[in-house]
DNA sequence: CTGCTTATATGAGCTAAATCATTTTCGGCA
DNA sequence: TGCCGAAAATGATTTAGCTCATATAAGCAG
């Protein structure tokens, strides 16, 4: 990839949009590409942050796995989106592993090439915090949802969530769900059958369509009894 | 408080700290500061966010509640610590209560005013690009033990979360600590007399004094039995 | 000191959800 | 077309930890 491909890359992802095209090119500069195949590991929890990465194409999660080797979804991302940018700030070892979920592109920059950049680019730095808030934001409400709310409505903010962020049709098997959810996939697989009795989703192997989200809405909130 | 106080309080915080007497000087002219008695809150979960607080001194805690109002205990914060921030960065309404849990003082600076400062700031940024690294990375961890592991284990980990934060000794009850571990008050007091009996912590009432980190770090990672 | 409030303690079920087991369906591919 | 591995479905059983109930103890106000 040339340096003007990955300007261009670059320029798609919300936090450089911002960038004129010299800073662009300064960044694109900066930047290596590499590619992953499905499954394969872009960085691991505990390894040393070397690198800043933004996703070129593809689809990247990152997990993190409990002290019984049990998986858990912390997030997705796509096109544009950085990831291991926590890591990178703050100099500690990565907290989780990232793992391409398809054949992906990403765009490397060394940690302190990134750090530099930045230190002169107070709008990136800006939409920065804006992205790390959001995230931030989505984290703790999670958190509330895992320590106070039952596996239903834990299942049915998770659709919400990934809905919000992807659209109506979602590209994840049930075991997703349920790593994302904290739960188990027999469970998963259960609540999915009501849903789909209820003719709130559709579903085919690996996808599912959101056919009421304001149903699903109501399902998330309160308890379906009352 | 004069303008010179809120500027030493200011200068105390992490992410103004490089700032220089001019600058701390300015911010400070843009501060409010206000006075809340223990159990007042400061915002509210959906209140739009009009202001970004830095705490003078006492204590803050953020919570969420659950559908049925079971509270959740985000975070605490002291003295130099901002809060509220999530809201104030991304204009949305702030997603969380805070609320003073003793004799309290922030100052606090208006949202515009703010992010107009720290546009041609960039050092400011960065600290808080930072800081809120940091506690994304706090959020994910525990997103994982809310979603992975047992109470036991969460509970454990609240307490090692805490005590590198604020030392060995910690001003919480139970409850609060059960509220933070996403359990409950009677499963929190059975895990910490357990604890007492192995010598673990001592505690008085509304108090609780770690003595043995090394044997509740080997709780909070590995199952007790094996 | 006395009473009152709040924290801590402890026991006995109860239930949501995990676990374990088996079966069926789907979709790619030889 | 038929085979095979993964996903989805479903039933049976177990259990962690929540709920409810009741009791003791510690601090604080008057």
């Amino acid at each position: 990839m040339p340096s003007t491909g990955k300007a261009e890359v670059l320029k798609q992802s919300f936090i450089f949009s911002s960038l004129n095209e010299d800073e662009l090119a300064e960044l694109a500069g900066l930047a290596i590409e590499r590619s992953f195949a499905p499954d394969e590991f872009i960085f691991w929890d505990g390894d040393a942050p070397e690198w800043f990465y933004i996703i070129a194409e593809g689809r990247v999660k990152v997990v993190k796995h409990s002290s019984l080797g049990k998986e858990f979804i912390i997030a997705f991302f796509g096109s544009g989106e950085m990831f291991g940018e926590v890591a990178v700030f703050e100099d500690k070892p990565y907290p989780a592993s990232a793992q391409a979920v398809a054949e992906t592109k990403v765009l490397g920059i060394k940690r302190e090439d990134f750090l530099s950049f930045l230190s002169h680019r107070p709008q990136v730095a800006l939409r920065i915090i804006s992205v790390l808030g959001g995230r931030l934001r989505d984290a703790q409400s999670r958190l509330k949802d895992l320590a106070g709310e039952r596996v239903e409505q834990r299942l049915a903010q998770t659709l919400l969530m990934l809905s919000a962020k992807l659209g109506s049709t979602l590209p994840f098997t049930r075991q997703e769900i349920a790593d994302m959810a904290g739960t188990t996939t027999e469970t998963a697989i259960r609540f999915m059958s009501r849903l789909k009795d209820g003719g709130i989703i559709r579903s085919t192997r690996g996808k599912i369509i959101i056919l009421n989200e304001t149903k699903l809405r109501l399902l998330s909130e309160g308890p379906p009894q009352v």
